[in-house]
DNA sequence: TTTCTTACA
DNA sequence: TGTAAGCA
């Protein structure tokens, strides 16, 4: 396709992403000082996202939501552009760790409520 | 008026 | 993360 540069034209403002992602400025800021996301600037330094930059906010908000902190994303994004795996199955095999990450957390959450504090190599993907 | 950076809580 | 200060 020939369209891609659409999604990845910046024209959206840091207003217009606060509204369209539910994060505050501050997070969307911080997003970026880590890298996980990288909009272009104005002449006067303002922000301006692209629709591409919108998905990974979305993608963060959600993650987040599961758990995951910002070193745990830093890694999962880092496979989903793994240089050694193949284009198409890259994808797959990030997805399928993720869910077995999400679903190791779940079972260690379960494990440090009513038992103690085994702490699992995962547990520095989570806060 | 809005966003930006820096820094403190 | 929230918030305040001082700019642009």
């Amino acid at each position: 396709m020939e369209k891609e540069w659409r999604r990845s034209m910046p024209l959206l403002s840091m207003n217009i992403v606060m509204q369209l992602t539910g994060l505050t400025a501050r997070q969307i800021r911080y997003y970026e000082e880590h890298e996980l996301v990288h909009p272009a600037r104005t002449e006067g330094k303002q922000r301006m996202f692209s629709l591409d930059d919108i998905d990974v906010l979305l993608e963060i908000k959600d993650m987040l939501s599961t758990g995951v902190n910002i070193a745990g994303i830093k890694q999962i994004f880092e496979m989903k552009n793994n240089p050694a795996a193949k284009k198409e199955v890259r994808q797959v095999i990030s997805d399928i760790q993720l869910r077995a990450i999400v679903k190791e957390e779940m079972q260690l959450a379960q494990r440090q409520q009513r038992a103690s504090l085994r702490q699992g190599d995962l547990s520095r993907f989570y806060r």
